[in-house]
Formats: C-alpha cells, sequence, structure tokens
RNA sequence: GCGGCGGUAGCUCAGAGGGAGAGCACCACCUUGACACGGUGGGGGUCAUAGGUUCGAUUCCUAUCCGCCGCACCA
C-alpha cells in the first residue's frame, strides 16, 4: 500500500506547461470579470515594439507584472492585465526598409507610400503573433480579449482626439526651430532620441579676414563645414582682446559674403579664441543668438545632411567628406590650425546616425503646462516610484524639459491631422478629415504628410486602451486609473512622464498609483546584452531547456527592485532545482494520500507537534511573504517561500511525517496526511504567482476545492495557526537532532550504526522531548533513547552542551581522548569568549541605562545560557583529564 | 559640473542600529521507502578605506578610493 504510484508521473516541463496554458485560455481564466462584487485591480503592459522579438528585460518586466496580477486575481481583485504591441515608428520602418532592400533591392521610395505602408502592417501582424506567442510562453496572464495595438482604431481616434484638443487649447504649434535630425531615417528626433557619446574629435582654428584688411580674426568651431552658413562671428561683450572688434566685418572664406562681429554673453571668452562663429541653422544656441540679433537664418545642408547650394564648389558632397575637404584647402591656405578635442557627439538612438542640429518646419507640444501637474502630482505621492529615489530623476527631467517635438518624416505611424489650404496657406486641424479650408472656404486641402512620434500614442496607453474617447462609461470607468505600471528606468522620460501628463490632461487623473523601476538584465560579465557583443540569450532558449518557471523565479529574485542583475544560467539551475523540489515532495505527499481522503485539517487536539509547527511556519511564511509581495519586495518574498518550502517543509516536515505514516499507531496516518495535504494546498498557493505551471500541475491532482489554483484564494493570516510553543519546542528538538547528528558524523559513526543517546534536558523540556522521541529516533538512529533531567552519563561518552539540553552518546571503546579534549577545549575557549563579551557589555553602565529594556534583558538570558553551558563544557573537559590521568597512571 | 547606484564568503546577490545570511562553488560522509536537480555535516567574511554620531555601527553621517549609470555643457 505505500508504494502506490504518485499520480504526478515524471515532470516534462515543455508539455505540461503548453498544455496548462491551453487550458487556461480555453477557461477564460486570464479574463477581467467585471464582476460588480469585487474590486477592479489593473496594470497595462508596456506594449512591446513590433520590430522583433522579446529578450530577458521583457521576460523580467511580464513577469513582475504577471506575479502581481495573479496574487491580486487570488486576493480577489478582479484583475485586469491589458496586452498590447506598439508600432515603433522608427524602429520598425527601419526594419522593413532593410528587409525591402534586402529582398528586392528597392528603397521605400520605389515601392511608393501606399505600397510600404501595407508591408509594414504585414511585418507588424508576423511580429505581433511571435511576441504574443513568447509573452504566453512566459505564463502571462494577460487578458488577451482586450489585447490593443497603438495603431487601431480606437487608439488612432484617441491619438487625433488628444492631437486636436492640444492644437485647440494652444499646447500644439507648428514652427521653424532647429530640430534634432537623423540623416540617415531623414526625420526629426526629439530630444531624448538623441544618444551622446563621448569622442575625440578636434577643434578647428580658422581666421577670418577683416574687410577692411586690419588682420584676421581667429574663430574656433568643431564643425568648419557649416561655415556656409555663418552670419556673425559673436565675441563676449567685456572681453577686452576684442571689444575694438566689434562691429566690424569679415569675410567668409571661399566666397565674398561678409558677416558682421557682434557681442553676445552667451560667449565663454575662456572657451577657444573666445570668438565664435555663428550658424543658426545648424547650432541650437547660435540659433537663439541669431534670434536676438535679428540675424537671417542660412541652411547650407539637404536632409540627406549633404551641403546644398550655399557651399558653392562643395556642394553635393556628404557632410563629413565636405569637412575633409574644407579642412585640407583652408589649411594649404594656411588660415586654419587644428587641435584634439574632446566632446559628446549626438547619435540617432536607432541607427546610430550622427545626428545634426537642423533648422526645419516641425510639430511640437509646448511642455510647461503639461510637466508642472505632472510633477505635482509625484510630489504629493499621488503617484508613487518603487524605489523612490526615482522620482527625482522624473522630476528633474521634467522641470528642465523643452517643448517636445513631435512630427517625424516617416510612412509608418499615425498621421498628422492638419491639412494645408493651397489658397489661403491656412492650416486646418480637426477631428474629421476636413472638406473645406475653415479659413477661405477652399477644398484645395493637403494633409501634412508627416506622422507622429511613436511615444504620442504610447503616452495615451493607459486610457487609450480602455476605449478613451469614444467609451467612457466600459473599462475606463471601471479599471482606469490602474494601479501598477513595471517598467525599466531607461523609458521614465519616454514614456512614463509623458502618460503622467497625458493622462492628468485628459483624464484628469494620474494613471496608475505605483510605477515599478526594475533594473537591466546584463550578462554573466556585467555587460548590457547587444547585437554587436553578440551575447544575447533568447528567453525562449532557456525556457525550452529549463522551463518558464524556473526563468520566472531566477527573474524575479535575481535582484531587488531597481537593482540591475547579471544573468547567470546558474541560477536557472538552481532555481529549476526548487521546481524538481516542489514535485518531488508532491509526489511523496500524493503517493502517501489514500483515496478516501477527506479534504481538511485535522482538530486541533489530532495535531502531533510536527503538524502544529509546520502550521505555525506556514502562517509565518503566509504573513511575511504577503506583505513583502504587497512592498513589491518580489526577491525577499520569493525567499521566504523558497526557505519554507525546502527547509521547514521537505527537510523537517515530511522527513517527520514518516513518523506517522509508516508507524505503528495508525490513528495518527490520517492527521499526518491532511497536514501534508494542507500545507502542500496552501505552499503551492503562495508560489503560484512565481510559478504558475508546475503549481497548478500538481494542484490539479491535489484533493482540493475549485477548479484552478489560479482562482485559489491567497492563503490568510491564520490566527488559530499560531502557535509558539510548537515553534520553540521543535526548535529544541531540531536543535537536538542536529547536535547527535554532528557528534555522530565528528565521531565517523554512520547513521546506519546505533548508538546510544542520552539526553539530559531542564526539567521543563522533558515532556516536550518525550513527545518528540518517536522523531529523534527516526532521524538519529539510537540503540536507547534515555530522556532524563537526572540521567547519568556513561564513562565512555562524546557530549554536546546545549543551553537547554546536554547530549551524551555512549560510546564504548570508541573515544579518542585527545581529539576529543581538543574539541572541548575549543568549544571551551568560544564560550569563554562569549561570556567575557557579555560580561563587559553588561558591566556597561551607559549600556543599561540608555539601551532599549528589551535589549538588556536579552543580552543577560544569553550571558546566562553560556554561563551554563560554559560551566557544563568545562566540568566535562576536566573530567577527560582526569580520565587521561588515570590511564596514563595505569 | 549636477545627481544617482554599487563595493558584504571563491562567484552572484540579500540584509539590517544590538557580534553577519542565501544560492552556486568547495570539503567529508550517505544510493535512508519524494527527490543525487538529493540528504547529512563542515570550512570560508577585519561587511572598500579613514573619521564622526551612538551605550553599541557592517547598518546612520562626512570624506576618500574603486566600479557603473543618468542629466547638463562642450564654438
Amino acid at each position: 500500500m505505500k508504494n502506490q504510484e504518485s499520480p504526478l508521473g515524471v515532470y516534462h516541463a515543455q508539455e505540461m506547461e503548453n498544455r496548462i496554458y491551453e487550458w487556461w485560455m480555453q477557461e477564460g481564466f486570464f479574463r477581467a470579470t467585471g464582476d460588480a462584487q469585487k474590486k477592479p485591480f489593473t496594470i497595462v503592459m508596456p506594449p512591446p515594439n513590433v520590430t522583433g522579438v522579446l529578450h530577458l528585460g521583457h521576460a523580467l518586466d511580464n513577469t513582475i507584472q504577471d506575479l502581481i496580477i495573479r496574487m491580486k486575481r487570488m486576493q480577489g481583485y478582479d484583475a485586469l492585465w491589458i496586452p498590447g504591441t506598439d508600432h515603433a515608428g522608427i524602429a520598425t520602418q527601419t526594419r522593413v526598409e532593410a528587409q525591402v532592400s534586402k529582398e528586392e533591392g528597392r528603397s521605400r521610395h520605389d515601392l511608393g507610400r501606399d505600397a510600404f505602408v501595407s508591408r509594414v502592417w504585414a511585418w507588424k501582424e508576423r511580429y505581433a503573433e511571435v511576441i504574443r506567442s513568447q509573452i504566453r510562453r512566459l505564463g502571462a496572464s494577460c487578458d488577451w480579449s482586450r489585447e490593443r495595438f497603438t495603431m487601431d482604431p480606437g487608439l488612432s481616434k484617441a491619438v487625433r482626439e488628444v492631437f486636436v484638443t492640444l492644437y485647440e487649447k494652444g499646447l500644439i504649434y507648428r514652427g521653424n526651430y532647429i530640430i534634432n535630425w537623423c540623416p540617415r531615417c531623414t526625420t526629426a528626433l526629439s530630444d531624448i532620441e538623441v544618444e551622446y557619446e563621448e569622442t575625440v574629435g578636434a577643434l578647428y582654428h580658422i581666421s577670418y579676414p577683416f574687410v577692411d584688411g586690419s588682420g584676421t580674426l581667429t574663430i574656433a568651431t568643431t564643425r568648419p563645414e557649416t561655415l556656409f552658413g555663418d552670419v556673425a562671428v559673436a565675441v563676449h561683450p567685456e572681453d577686452e582682446r576684442y571689444r575694438h572688434v566689434i562691429g566690424k566685418r569679415l569675410r567668409l572664406p571661399f566666397g565674398e559674403r561678409e558677416i558682421p562681429v557682434i557681442a553676445d554673453d552667451y560667449v565663454d571668452p575662456q572657451f577657444g579664441t573666445g570668438a565664435v562663429k555663428i550658424t543658426p541653422a545648424h547650432d541650437p544656441n547660435d540659433f537663439e543668438v541669431g534670434q536676438r540679433h535679428q540675424l537671417a537664418a542660412i541652411n547650407i545642408m539637404t536632409k540627406e545632411g549633404k551641403l546644398n547650394e550655399h557651399a558653392g564648389k562643395f556642394a553635393g558632397l556628404d557632410r563629413f567628406e565636405a569637412r575633409e575637404k574644407i579642412v585640407a584647402e583652408l589649411v594649404s591656405a594656411g588660415v586654419l590650425t587644428r587641435t584634439e578635442h574632446h566632446h559628446a557627439v549626438g547619435h540617432c538612438e536607432r541607427c546610430g546616425t550622427v545626428v545634426e542640429p537642423w533648422l526645419s518646419t516641425q510639430w511640437f507640444v509646448k511642455m510647461e503646462p503639461l510637466a508642472v501637474p505632472a510633477q505635482e502630482v509625484v510630489a504629493l505621492g499621488k503617484t508613487q516610484f518603487i524605489p523612490d529615489r526615482f522620482s527625482k530623476i522624473y522630476s528633474h527631467w521634467l522641470s528642465n524639459i523643452r517643448d517636445w517635438c513631435i512630427s517625424r518624416q516617416l510612412w509608418w505611424g499615425h498621421r498628422i491631422p492638419a491639412f494645408y489650404c493651397a489658397d489661403c496657406g491656412g492650416t486646418t486641424v480637426s477631428r474629421e478629415d476636413p472638406m473645406v479650408c475653415v479659413h477661405c472656404g477652399s477644398s484645395r486641402l493637403t494633409q501634412d504628410e508627416d506622422v507622429l512620434d511613436t511615444w504620442f500614442s504610447s503616452a495615451l496607453w493607459p486610457f487609450s486602451t480602455m476605449g478613451w474617447p469614444e467609451d467612457e462609461a466600459g473599462d475606463l470607468a471601471r479599471y482606469f486609473p490602474t494601479q501598477v505600471l513595471s517598467t525599466g528606468f531607461d523609458i521614465i522620460y519616454f514614456w512614463v512622464a509623458r502618460m503622467i501628463f497625458m493622462s492628468l490632461f485628459f483624464t484628469s487623473q494620474p494613471p496608475f498609483e505605483y510605477v515599478l523601476i526594475h533594473g537591466l538584465v546584463r550578462d554573466d560579465q556585467g555587460r548590457k546584452f547587444s547585437k554587436s557583443l553578440g551575447n544575447g540569450i533568447d528567453p525562449m532558449d532557456v525556457i525550452e531547456k529549463y522551463s518558464a518557471d524556473a526563468l520566472r523565479f531566477m527573474l524575479v529574485t535575481g535582484a531587488a527592485l531597481g537593482q540591475d542583475m547579471r544573468f547567470y544560467m546558474e541560477r536557472v539551475e538552481a532555481a529549476q532545482a526548487l521546481v524538481t523540489k516542489i514535485w518531488n515532495a508532491s509526489r511523496f505527499v500524493l503517493m502517501n494520500l489514500d483515496n478516501e481522503l477527506i479534504y481538511g485539517l485535522p482538530a486541533p487536539e489530532e495535531r502531533t507537534l510536527a503538524d502544529r509547527y509546520i502550521l505555525h511556519r506556514l502562517q509565518e511564511t503566509t504573513s511575511q511573504a504577503t506583505r513583502e509581495l504587497e512592498a513589491f519586495q518580489f526577491a525577499e518574498a520569493g525567499k521566504t517561500i523558497y526557505e519554507f518550502f525546502w527547509n521547514d517543509f521537505c527537510d523537517w516536515y515530511i522527513e517527520l511525517s514518516k513518523v506517522h505514516l509508516y508507524g505503528t499507531d495508525a490513528r495518527q496516518k490520517e492527521p499526518t496526511q491532511k497536514t501534508l495535504t494542507y500545507v502542500l494546498d496552501h505552499a503551492l498557493r503562495l508560489l503560484h504567482p512565481f510559478m504558475p505551471f508546475v503549481t497548478e500541475q500538481i494542484w490539479q491532482s491535489l484533493p482540493r476545492d475549485g477548479k484552478t489554483i489560479m482562482l485559489a484564494p491567497w492563503p490568510n493570516f491564520t490566527e488559530e495557526f499560531e502557535d509558539p510553543a510548537a515553534a520553540d519546542g521543535m526548535a529544541l528538538v531540531m536543535d537536538v537532532i542536529r547536535s547527535v547528528r554532528t557528534l555522530r558524523h565528528e565521531k565517523n559513526i554512520a547513521l546506519s550504526k546505533k548508538v546510544e543517546v542520552i539526553l539530559r534536558p531542564k526539567a521543563k523540556w522533558q515532556a516536550v522531548l518525550q513527545q518528540a522521541a518517536p522523531y529523534i529516533n527516526r532521524l538519529c538512529n539510537p540503540s536507547l533513547l534515555v530522556i532524563d533531567p537526572d540521567a547519568a552519563f556513561p564513562e565512555e561518552r562524546v557530549t554536546s552542551v546545549l543551553a537547554d539540553v546536554e547530549i551524551a552518546l555512549s560510546l564504548a571503546g570508541l573515544v579518542d581522548l585527545s581529539a576529543e579534549k581538543t574539541r572541548l577545549s575549543e568549544e571551551k575557549k568560544h564560550l569563554e569568549f562569549e561570556v567575557k563579551r557579555l560580561q563587559t557589555k553588561l558591566a556597561n553602565e551607559n549600556f543599561i541605562a540608555k539601551a532599549p529594556v528589551a535589549i538588556v534583558e536579552k543580552e543577560r538570558e544569553k550571558l546566562h545560557d553560556y554561563e551554563q553551558q560554559l560551566e557544563k563544557v568545562a566540568a566535562e573537559w576536566a573530567r577527560l583529564f582526569s580520565v587521561a590521568n588515570d590511564r596514563e597512571a595505569e
């Protein structure tokens, strides 16, 4: 009967995980119910870009969200997790352009706008499906019936509504300003889409001759090719060196154009020569200087980054090629020298091309009116960053923010709803495509060719996914605002801040209560994963080799929130070991159940000491893990549950349970079976958000109440289980067992070899130890177990002294006196040290006076225990000496 | 220049005002009726450095060193 087959069989992660996910989907467990009895709890998933596949960072992010949403669902919330994908304008367009070019050797212009865009849609369909299957493979319990894409009709409607509203309120405007331009992508970029990289470049000193022949003025520049756009040279008004040349005129090289010397305190006299060429069309600072002095702006570059007709004979050359040629000519003319110069050069975030500050007409969002409330809401704690330090980063950015350039010269994205009139030149911005110009009534309208920055639509994600603006009574009313957002710190500016100000503006509510910021997943050497390093790890490969459960557990316990983590396969293996351990422990439980077992707990009076202990620990673990999870301390919570399951449940309780399961007293069998089942059930529930698959699989085989562990109630605080007496008692029993084992090990006595064990406890522990005798018998294998405060120890023995019990093994003929003396004297030395330490501490009047009473009391108890132990160890040590002397005397 | 993070056992990381923990690795023993992805026992840390606060600091404060990151400027 004991050896019946476990219904669990062999663990096959791949087959099992796929099958379970399918079943969850079929049963609709992921769908938010809308149950009015339940409180809603909502998370919107940061939509992955449809550019390609998911990486470990996505896996971490989604695991965190799934963990939270699964716990909340079990806690009885109407939990909603909205999945989706982002169209990722530049990134996706670039990928598809590359694909078209590679496969057909054609550019997007060869295809034409409509044909190209339909190619991108095809790409989107394909990769959205890849991403969907990857998220599923991870076990994400998101509500697929509410999946969204940033370019869905509803979300596009939201984009248009937002654009038009902001335009009407004067918060969106079009203008000719310096923006960041990527000549490769041929589009404008926002400030944060530019990545600055420290580079070794050159500082060129060029001498411009005065028109009146009175010598030259030497300027310093890093970009000599822009000299064709120079409209002035500026010096500091207070700079004595140049005061006399202000107002004079200079002649530019390569041409006859003359420019004035002006004074502006923007100039730093310490830098370079103290004289700066002013090129308003190609430098943001120069642009401002130009405006202050009413200077013209000469744009000398094409959108591809080539010099245009203003550059004379250099027209048509690429900007870097032109720079070389210009420098060469100026050097031979003797008017240019160069020095090495370190400076940060902006690169396109998507393609790495050096970004060009470029004057062009673009659409902007006026930021200040939006940024102020967005800062407030975080400052007031209505939205909280976890860890809190990220709120500083957020607030710092918002307080220094410049207007947001939102137009992109791309084809993939939301087309800007602005229409220009061919007759009056007026602009019409409207919710529906206009038939006629609002200014003059002409029907000769053409829509702006450009699309909006992807982040413009992502910024609306928390409410656009819920039906805003069309359906405000449905999901939006119930599930917005959301409770939690989980994302990486790299996206705080791009996305989090923008969602917050857009939500505040359009819904008057912050979009989330908590923003969880996690760190980066790095490789085993601490480097970022990157294509160029070739160190990428596909989460699907990890799942394939181990399991989604293991990957999830590893990621979520790998580091504290906000801290970067290194990805080590060894740690996935460790997580997999836990999965296996859970599986095997469950097999044990199941193969020891009787078919007619009724689900439930044994009555309190039927519970064994071990039962009481494990229920107490279950209770502790439940409280602690719940507290930690609710504080978003996932790694801590994972550890708490891990330790309970492995150490308390497997190493101790299961071993102890064997006494009752296989023992002679049949009455104890059923209570133990019930406790095993109960504790396993609840431990699985605690583990489920971490490891959804294996816990579901096991739970299905368990006597249970419910259809799926996904919807089983989250374990609650159960006062009835609180049992400090059982906890203390078992702690002592465990100490005793451990000590006996240690003595056996030190004396090389295998557990299979029986040996007499004598325990001399303090009287108050007599009953507990007596009760625990069957456990000690099973785990220590004594030939005879004596438990008696007055027991006499045999002459030939080894001993161990605990605070509350003395332990002796009877070892006739086996005691190595000198080894034993060494061991005891080490022990004695250690105890003496501790006693001394505590005596000194307690002799300190300041300590007694100022430390909390409880601490002082604790230290006194410690001292007392140590003193007693020392006394006994010293006595034993002395006894050995006399035995040794006797032997020598013989 | 401004700001942030990290420096704890060989490795990766937790932790916390009252003489430091885990996983992996290591050593010894064990095929004990769930599990060798296991069991039992063990070794290993002046908690980066120097000051300060405190009865007490590895934990709080200051400075320094080392590693990393963000922002700003860069003609």
